[in-house]
DNA sequence: GCATCAGTCTAGACAGGGTCTAAATTGGCG
DNA sequence: CGCCAATTTAGACCCTGTCTAGACTGATGC
C-alpha cells in the first residue's frame, strides 16, 4: 500500500494503544498485545512467530485474528509485509527506509539501509498502473 | 544459485534435447515438453499453468514431475524463479539482466531492462556469506 | 440500566500451492 | 539382453493462509 510510516520501535507496551489510535485503528485486547510485540524493537516476524510470541506471554488469539491484525497492521503502514519466498510473509516493524539481505539457507533477514543503494532511472510505469513500492532484496548464501 | 544463463528463447522444439544436454540435463520425454514450453518464448510461467499447457498440448506430467523439472530447470540455469507473493512461484525464460513490474492488483509480471536502475554501493555481506542475487521487484497498482 | 447494533474475535473447516513416499517405469550401459 | 540407477507417477500429506457462522464486546440511544 505504500504508506508513511512513522511509528519507530521500540515502543513500550502501555503507548501501544496511543499509537493504534493514531492511526485510526480500533483498540483491542488482542491488537494491544499484537502490536506490543511486533513494536517492541525493529524485528521481521512472521504470523507464526507472533502466534508463539503470544503463547509464550501468556496471551493468545485465534489464527484468523493474528492473520487478520497482521493484514490490518500493514494497511494502516504499522508494518510492512516482506515476502521472500513462497513459504511465508513476514511483517517488518522497520519503518525506515530500508532493503534486505535473505539468506536463502536458514531464511534470516538482515536490513541494510536504503542510503546504500541508489535504484535510479526507474523505466516508465506501464500504462494504467501507479508506483506502489519498490523493493530491493539481496539474496546471500552461507559460504 | 546464480548460474550464468546463456539460452536465449524462442528455442525450437527440436533443439531442446541439445539445450538441456549442453547444461548437464539427462534427456527425458518430459523434460523435452517442459522445456519447450519454457523455451518457446521468453515468458513468466507458474507451475500451474505449465502443468495447463501439457495438457492443451496433449502431453501431461505428474504434479510432482512438474514441480521437480521446474526446480531442476532453475538450479541448472535455464530458468530463474521468482517469487512475487506468497502465492505461487514464476519461473522465467528470459535469460537477459532485468528486473520485474508486477501488479499487485492481477498478478501480471512485465520486465524491464536491468540497465534502466542503478543498484550501486551495495553494503558488505553479512560476514561469512556470499552473494546469491539481487532482486529489484517494483510493485505497481492498476490505478 | 438495558436493548441494540456494528465491529471484533473465535474455532474449526476449508483452500491451494507445494512436498513426500513407495512403487512402477525408463533408459544408459556392459 | 539384463541390470541398476535415475526418473516418473498417483495420491497422501503438509503448511500457510482464508472463510464461515456464531459468540462476544463495547459504544450509543432511550
Amino acid at each position: 500500500m505504500n504508506v508513511k510510516r512513522t511509528i519507530v520501535p521500540p515502543i513500550r507496551r502501555e503507548d501501544v494503544p496511543a499509537v493504534l489510535t493514531s492511526l485510526g485503528i480500533t483498540v483491542t485486547a488482542q491488537r494491544i498485545e499484537i502490536g506490543a510485540i511486533l513494536l517492541e524493537s525493529m524485528q521481521h516476524l512472521s504470523a507464526e512467530h507472533v502466534q508463539a510470541r503470544l503463547e509464550a506471554d501468556g496471551a493468545s488469539a485465534s489464527k484468523a485474528t493474528v492473520y487478520n491484525t497482521l493484514g490490518l497492521f500493514a494497511q494502516k503502514g504499522l508494518v510492512r509485509e516482506l515476502v521472500m519466498d513462497g513459504t511465508r510473509v513476514f511483517y517488518d516493524s522497520n519503518p525506515s527506509d530500508h532493503f534486505h539481505f535473505y539468506n536463502v539457507d536458514d531464511g534470516t533477514l538482515v536490513d541494510f539501509p536504503s542510503s546504500n543503494v541508489t535504484v535510479s532511472d526507474l523505466p516508465i510505469l506501464p500504462l494504467g498502473t501507479k508506483l506502489d513500492k519498490v523493493d530491493v532484496v539481496v539474496r546471500i548464501t552461507t559460504k
